[in-house]
DNA sequence: AAAGACACCTGGGAGC
DNA sequence: TGCTCCCAGGTGTCTT
């Protein structure tokens, strides 16, 4: 479910009902998710209170003075700000009971999620040789051109590997090769710095353009159902194969790479 | 070193 | 109605 938009949609929807909140509880009813929630876990955050929710990648990172709570939402995770007697549904796996008598719920029918923690001053290992976010300068062009040397993989596989950018999710991909016109199959090293400077746009202004629209759905993330901001995204080929592209007519092609699903049109895209 | 396959898990939809 | 099969927004780890 989570892309990066809807990871930054979440931190910033829940980061106002829980900052400067105090914890009272954290109750794991079920611990296996993609790795064990740790066992010391609520000793950790139990009567700290919360200081800062920030996002990097797709983790969501709950700051407290001593660490940081680290939430990733795998698969099909959410988390929601809800009533203290508001009823469990099925896969409601994980609360943060607060002060403030609302609760942090996560919930996650696939379970490739995780909840873990990091010490003050101590970069967790999964947090480690990360890739640049895509929305900040340091990623653009120049260095998508750059790493791109001599690598035989897909551009669509590519510009995935969160260790080259993060947060470049299967839909996002599809969608900003398909907005700067270049097929997804192609050799990531026989691309032109020219056509990665247009893919680093499209990168950051797909991504940009869908957290501005899950910004106009936060408060899905603080009760009602919790439908994610991006379903309202205009998709041009991200699960639309075999239907005609809404820039050129012809069929769209479906192929797989990297066992994931890629769709583009082989006439705007090569 | 890089590329590709596989793993984790549940639910929904298609096809029979 | 119910069974079987395939697919799904992620990503660490193992094998070539």
């Amino acid at each position: 479910m989570p892309e990066l938009p809807e990871v930054e949609t979440t931190c910033r929807g829940i980061a106002p009902h829980i900052t400067g909140q105090k914890v009272n509880a954290l109750i794991v009813r079920q611990p296996k998710l993609r790795w064990p929630v740790p066992d010391d876990l609520s000793e950790k955050v139990c009567n700290k209170t919360i200081i800062k929710v920030s996002r990097r990648a797709k983790y969501l990172l709950i700051h407290f003075d001593h660490g940081a709570a680290i939430f990733h939402l795998g698969m099909s995770g959410s988390l929601r700000i809800v009533d203290h007697n508001t009823p469990l549904k099925k896969h409601d796996h994980i609360d943060l009971q607060l002060n403030n008598k609302k609760v942090l719920r996560y919930h996650d029918p696939r379970r490739f999620g995780a909840l873990l923690w990091q010490n003050k001053e101590q970069l967790h290992p999964l947090l480690d040789h990360l890739g640049p976010e895509p929305l900040s300068d340091t990623f653009g062009g120049n260095y998508l051109f750059q790493q791109s040397r001599k690598r035989k993989t897909a551009v669509k596989t590519f510009i995935m590997d969160g260790s080259i950018v993060v947060g470049v999710g299967n839909i996002y991909a599809n969608e900003a090769l398909f907005s700067a016109g270049i097929k997804p199959d192609r050799e990531a090293g026989s691309i032109s710095r020219k056509r990665y400077y247009l893919l680093a746009k499209t990168i950051k202004s797909v991504l940009s353009q869908a957290i501005k629209q899950g910004g106009s759905t936060l408060r899905d993330f603080v009760g009602g159902d919790g439908k994610p901001g991006y379903f309202q995204q205009t998709l041009n080929v991200y699960g639309r194969g075999s239907e005609p592209c809404k820039q050129c007519g012809k069929s769209l092609k479906e192929i797989r790479l990297g066992q994931r699903s890629t769709v583009f049109c082989n006439g705007c895209q090569r």
